[in-house]
DNA sequence: CCTACGCTTCCATTCAGTGGAAGTTCTCGG
DNA sequence: CCGAGAACTTCCACTGAATGGAAGCGTAGG
């Protein structure tokens, strides 16, 4: 089993042998610097990604090289790697990101400028939605979400609008999976949260109150471009208080309604 | 000279062999979307992509396929590619953009605030002045600058501030450049941009007028970290006027220095 | 001083990546 | 409707680039 110079093992044994392309490995190589929840964005030594990525230390030590002399990670003094300037400059670039939010960001201060409340623009990505944006003051509640945060679907007012307005097939798979409560209030149900998204198609806005973040209430409203499709929706999200606030649900409509309309909605429903 | 079954040239013709790496192949094809001055972002064909990265587009092929199923490059149902959501997950994950960012932006929504123009943040990035936010209203003047954008150093008003605080290395070799004339009265002569850091570096701030976009002025403030070391600069652009506002330039240092002091700088300088 | 740990360099082996060419699909003009 | 051309996709024999074990180096801690 093992007369061979030992370097590639005896074929067919436990050992799983890496077929991996050379692109999955540096895909691998950044992925392990991908935050895991809320965390500060990481710094990891040469071993440390080698064990994230799953990589031989030798292989991990030339791709990584590879990446920091393209720019994509970059090395401090103390040894430690993190990503590199490079990926923001390309992340930005990113038209849906770009567009969406360079039109919606003027709406945003207008939206937080009169509720002083943290303001959230989010697209619908897979089983998430993904933060696009995130405008808080200074006294700011603490939150989880921030920029490129990704948070379940059915616990956030963006989130819930989002599937709300989402092709059926999309709705039924989100459901058909074990929904996570994090609070006692968080609706799980799958027939509970289908009732809800029809309220919220027919007010055109959702409320949330205390089902992700304890203290936290939110208003959503969906976004919809040219062709009337619901492609972001804004949120704003407050201390919880036991009267809803009418201005703040009026503000909140205006943000969403006024990014729809440039980005070249006109109301075909009224 | 073409004896062999004409598949790789004689060897030592004039057709140089291709002796990228996988990896340097790799981020050539992303280097090929990098959006050239101030324009939208690019969305590439197949072809186009390997012309851009001088690829033969068999290769290409290959290897945007990896990019796509990453998540780096998306593919739109016209077969043109772009950019994709995940550069964008990981950019904002870049910690010298997330953490300013995030620290410096309720700062620069008051600016925003109270003096309605457009307000900037940059860094110092090898030769350039490096966007990384922008918030501006509706009416807003038209500008070149954009997150994620590179514009020179001498001729804006962040520029000058990160020039007028950069280590005399970094400013010896910029002027020792051919500085890029933009407009009649963009300051070019090293000698007198040398007199305008000494001002900016008294002052505390710098004025620009008419140097980069014809129409608009700036004032710009630096923001130190912790370590006293200047990080990155304010400023705000206006629509050119004759008279200096006291108020405006108030506006810019108190952002400056609320930045500043969330950095950790305790003035050490009065 | 020695040991331990993490990083860097080296190099023989081999298999993954390469790219020319053939096949396929789409588009446009006649 | 057909045919030419362009753009994309698939195929596969060849080979040199990537691989990773091992040895070498540097630093820290006891």
């Amino acid at each position: 089993m093992s007369g061979k110079p030992a370097q590639k093992r005896a074929s067919g044994d436990d050992i799983a042998v890496d077929d991996r392309s050379v692109a999955a490995r540096l895909f691998a190589i950044l992925d392990a610097f991908a935050a895991p929840a809320g965390a500060t964005s990481l710094t990891l030594t040469l071993t440390a990604i080698a064990q994230r990525a799953n990589l031989p230390l030798s292989t991990t030590h030339r791709l990584v090289a590879e990446w920091v002399s393209w720019g994509g990670l970059s090395k401090h003094e103390n040894g430690q790697y993190s990503l590199g300037m490079k990926l923001w400059e390309l992340g930005v670039q990113t038209p849906t990101a770009r567009n969406l939010r360079t039109i919606a960001l003027p709406y945003l201060e207008d939206l937080y400028e009169t509720t002083r409340e943290h303001v959230h623009l989010a697209i619908l990505d897979g089983r998430d939605a993904l933060y696009l944006e995130k405008l808080s003051g200074h006294h700011a509640v603490r939150l989880i979400s921030r920029v490129g945060a990704r948070l379940p679907l059915h616990s956030t007012g963006v989130g819930l609008v989002l599937l709300a307005y989402a092709p059926s097939d999309v709705v039924q798979q989100y459901l058909a999976t074990n929904l996570q409560r994090f609070l006692p209030r968080t609706v799980t149900e799958p027939e509970a949260v289908r009732k809800r998204l029809a309220e919220i198609r027919l007010l055109g806005l959702a409320r949330m109150s205390e089902e992700m973040t304890a203290g936290s209430s939110s208003i959503a409203a969906p976004i919809r471009d040219r062709t009337g499709q619901v492609v972001a929706a804004v949120s704003i999200v407050t201390r919880t208080t036991d009267t809803i606030d009418p201005e703040q649900e009026r503000a909140v409509r205006v943000a969403a309604q006024g990014v729809s309309r440039a980005l070249g909605y006109r109301r075909a429903q009224q």
